[in-house]
DNA sequence: ATTTGCTCAGCTC
DNA sequence: GAGCTGAGCAAAT
């Protein structure tokens, strides 16, 4: 039996270096997915706790939606990355805190 | 800057 | 099994 997308999207997450974010395209990359599959993922999880989707940004930089149980916490994204060192440009992510994890798990050169 | 169209895996019927 | 939904992306306007 495959490990769900889901599965290895939680993996991924937890691949991510403290004080830095990812993107959903770069996530959807790894799984050969499209983005809005791995964002639907993080809300369709079921432990949210073990599941750091606040390090988790669009690719314009900004935090992205962030349900909570149906409800928006955005605010609660934000204030989580900045307890991450993240450097918040306002409601968005300075890109410098971006790392693409589709260019580090496959290579950047290709 | 705002709107529209596309994608596609999970959920519901 | 078929249809709907949606935490995005990209292009067009």
């Amino acid at each position: 039996m495959k490990e769900s997308k889901k599965e290895i999207l939680f993996i991924l997450l937890h691949l991510i270096p403290l004080g830095k974010v990812t993107t959903y395209k770069a996530l959807a990359r790894i799984l050969k997915t499209s983005p809005r599959v791995v964002g639907r993922m993080l809300k369709l999880n079921n432990k949210p706790v073990i599941i750091p989707c606040h390090r988790v940004v669009r690719t314009s930089g900004d935090i992205g939606g962030y349900t909570l149980s149906g409800k928006e916490n955005r605010e609660f994204k934000l204030k989580l990355l900045k307890l991450e060192d993240v450097e918040l440009s306002g409601d968005k992510v300075g890109s410098e805190n971006i790392i693409y994890l589709d260019e580090v798990l496959l290579g950047s050169s290709r």
